[in-house]
DNA sequence: CTGGATCCTCTATGATACTG
DNA sequence: CAGTATCATAGAGGATCCAG
């Protein structure tokens, strides 16, 4: 394990002297939790304006409701979401991004964008490689 | 589906513009091949330098020979990583990032940072939420 | 050395029904 | 409205064996 802390940068020399292994890498404990299938997208809404719990979900009709919440739970634990519980009748709560949250999304912005930018060369390759694979 | 280019910005609006649902949103299709268990760590090394492959499997000792296989293909087939095959004997395969997977990595390090500057904030804020929910 | 092929397990996600 | 609980399933990932 310690070739990787001698090959490789800061994050994985941290991962080395975390000690049994990457489980415990630092960029993987924040990064898991943002490959899930709707966090970009929840979080792509909140950085804009806080919003319903109702409002996300029609917003976003493909999502289940056990996964909206889900996906709100583990960025609200993660202290990328405020929960905020209205005292209504019925019940309304709105799901806000916290200064972590913006922050986040500050760093993460850069890598939308550039997945924006650069789709259409990624299918291309996709494409290409599907071709190579056929001859 | 049209309230979500009222309300988001452009990357939901191609989405929306992307007619059937999510599955061709740009941003995900670019995005999920990088939500991998190892896309990010081998991502890290081969913009270090390019590697062969058994010195990969040497690097990160955790990562299965059926996985690393399918994480270079994936990263290959999406036009990140080239492949190079030497013809010694026994054979020997490089491989290297192309300009693109610079230029991925390159957006994609800004989140690594982050990741790695806030690991400890992360950390605990999952502790107090933990807390509170014991409570 | 580099991988392909198989089998198996576990987790993420979805569908559905129920509640304050 | 905003969830929770339960059941079901597809796919990711791991272990192992085999081959050019």
């Amino acid at each position: 394990m310690d070739q990787i802390a001698s090959k490789t940068g800061a994050y994985l020399k941290k991962l080395a002297a975390a000690g049994t292994g990457l489980e415990n890498c630092p960029v993987r404990v924040v990064l898991a939790p943002l490959g899930s299938k709707w966090s970009p997208l929840v979080l792509q809404l909140l950085s804009e304006r806080p919003y319903r719990f109702s409002e996300l979900r029609r917003l976003v009709p493909d999502i289940s409701q056990r996964m909206i919440t889900q996906t709100l739970r583990d960025l609200e634990r993660d202290g990328y979401v405020q929960r905020e519980v209205l005292p209504t009748k019925p019940p309304s709560v709105t799901y806000s991004l916290t200064p972590m949250g913006h922050s986040l999304f500050d760093s993460y912005r850069h890598l939308l964008q550039w997945a924006d930018a650069n789709h259409d060369a990624v299918l291309a390759a996709r494409a290409e490689f599907e071709g190579n694979q056929a001859s």
